[in-house]
RNA sequence: GGAGGCGUCGCCUAGUCCGGUCUAUGGCGCCGCACUGCUAAUGCGGUUUGGGUUCAUCCCCAUCGAGGGUUCAAAUCCCUCCGCCUCCGCCA
């Protein structure tokens, strides 16, 4: 902000997003540093009366009689000297505390600086990076695919209508073969998260509002987090939240870097803004269970690591023999807190489309800022890089995974990587 | 939920009763230097974090769990909150 300001009003432009706030901001830093020196010289002056207070009352009560009256007098007007100053300081000390908190608010509401790969544009202006496997061709199988709600209802693994009944609308039971699946699911998920040295973590699902506020969810997507009012905490919408936390207020040793995890989590999220929007089966739903990757590292390896993400998701997938695109996220889809971000969209037969099964993002120093995380790396102390990837996102692998491996006569095949997670079965009848 | 104890600059710790010489004591660890065949030991110096200022050094401000308050002045007094420990109760 202070060196290149116009960085910051780049990536804005980029986002499609105001330009101006950046001088508001370049204002109001400017104002919190000049009452903050006024401040502190008040505060100085202060202290260097006050030092000579003590001393002085020491001899007052040693000194005799003749002497008093002119230390009194020397001690009454030090007092009243800083009496009138102490006044000064405290409203300083106001002015400084608002400037700075003028000046934070501001921050808070800039994203993150968008990284210059990124393509321009909004949701539709994404590109392809590539295409992998091959859809299935099922005109010439000779039959019509099933979408995975009847699939599912089918095979007695999902039940919509009992969650409607019991929690609402895009609320879901997962029953005897889903369920089956989701634990097989996360039991692969972390046998590869181990295989590539992530730790496993089982996170809190309800956090504290600086631990929102710090991963930038109560930005433009605050509408979809679920808040518990009594309490004053939030529910999580991606365990992405916990695990950038868990080392907030930490500073560390640039030798142990990067720390990667793998957390399990359940997710929360109110879709707001989404009616109608995917309404049947289970695409979009206010609940479901994660495993997502999340790495600290050096800023100078931010990318290197985001590429790894990258890879690992798409081996999950590979293994899961599903068919799927990556896509490199236009600017205005980024969300506040990356920089960059790589979806991968799984094809669904019945939609005739690919769907975002994981999205990885670099965001940089962003979070790590927030959340005041930092590296030691000599002399200095700085802000470190975060970055977090889905390896396998419950509901949406599972409908990919029914979708894709379904047969004419209704049965599920089950991918081979799968299997040994699955009692060796080989389908889900 | 109840009662009691505690929270000090990496770790341990002094200071809090009774406000000012606290510029927060000492030990451990760590870093640098000196001495030294090597290591060890010893000696000397340094070692919280954030901010302001500066080419840089210097210097200044804040920071003793957090936030308020009293005061000329708060680690120290008052209030609220948070966390940890022990015991009791309840509980998957």
């Amino acid at each position: 902000m202070r060196t290149d300001p116009d960085r910051i009003r780049e990536s804005q432009r980029r986002r499609g997003e105001d330009e101006k706030i950046v001088d508001s901001l370049i204002a109001a830093d400017q104002a919190m540093r000049t009452a903050r020196q006024h401040f502190d010289e008040l505060r100085n002056q202060q202290k260097l009366i006050g030092k000579d207070i003590g001393p002085l009352q020491g001899q007052l009560k040693k000194a005799d009689d003749a002497a008093k009256p002119a230390l009194q007098a020397q001690l009454d007007g030090l007092m009243a000297k800083a009496q009138a100053l102490a006044e000064e300081t405290k409203a300083a000390e106001l002015a400084s505390g608002d400037a700075a908190a003028e000046a934070e608010l501001l921050w808070l509401q800039i994203p993150n600086l968008v990284n210059l790969d990124s393509p321009v544009g909004g949701e539709a202006d994404f590109t392809v990076i590539e295409h992998v496997g091959v859809p299935r061709d099922f005109a010439a199988e000779g039959f019509v695919p099933k979408d995975h709600l009847e699939i599912g209802e089918a095979l007695s693994a999902i039940d919509v209508e009992r969650g409607a009944k019991v929690s609402g609308s895009r609320f879901y039971y997962l029953t005897g073969p889903g369920a089956e699946l989701e634990f097989a699911l996360l039991n692969l998920a972390m046998d590869h998260a181990r295989q590539h040295g992530l730790i496993p973590m089982i996170t809190p699902a309800l956090v504290l509002p600086t631990a929102m506020e710090g991963t930038g969810f109560l930005g433009q997507a605050a509408e979809n987090v679920y808040r518990v009012e009594s309490d004053d905490l939030y529910l999580v919408g991606t365990s992405e939240v916990p695990l950038a936390a868990f080392h907030s207020e930490e500073i560390i040793d640039v030798a142990d870097l990067p720390k990667r995890y793998a957390g399990w989590s359940s997710c929360f999220r109110r879709e707001a803004g989404s009616y109608g929007k995917d309404t049947r089966g289970i695409i979009r739903v206010h609940q479901f269970d994660k495993v997502e990757m999340f790495v600290f590292c050096d800023p100078a390896n931010a990318e290197a690591e985001h590429a790894n993400m990258l890879a690992w998701e798409k081996e999950f997938l590979d293994a899961l023999e599903l068919p799927y695109r990556v896509i490199d996220v236009a600017t205005g889809d980024l969300g506040s807190s990356a920089s960059r971000k790589f979806d991968i969209e799984a094809w669904i037969p019945t939609q005739d489309a690919y769907r975002e099964v994981t999205s990885t993002s670099n965001t940089n120093e962003f979070q790590a800022r927030r959340l005041r995380i930092r590296m030691r790396d000599g002399e200095t102390t700085k802000p470190l890089a975060t970055l977090n990837g889905t390896l396998c996102a419950m509901p949406r692998v599972i409908v990919a995974i029914l979708e894709n491996h379904q047969q004419a006569d209704g049965s599920v095949m089950i991918p081979a990587a799968l299997r040994p997670y699955m009692q060796g079965r080989t389908q889900l009848s």
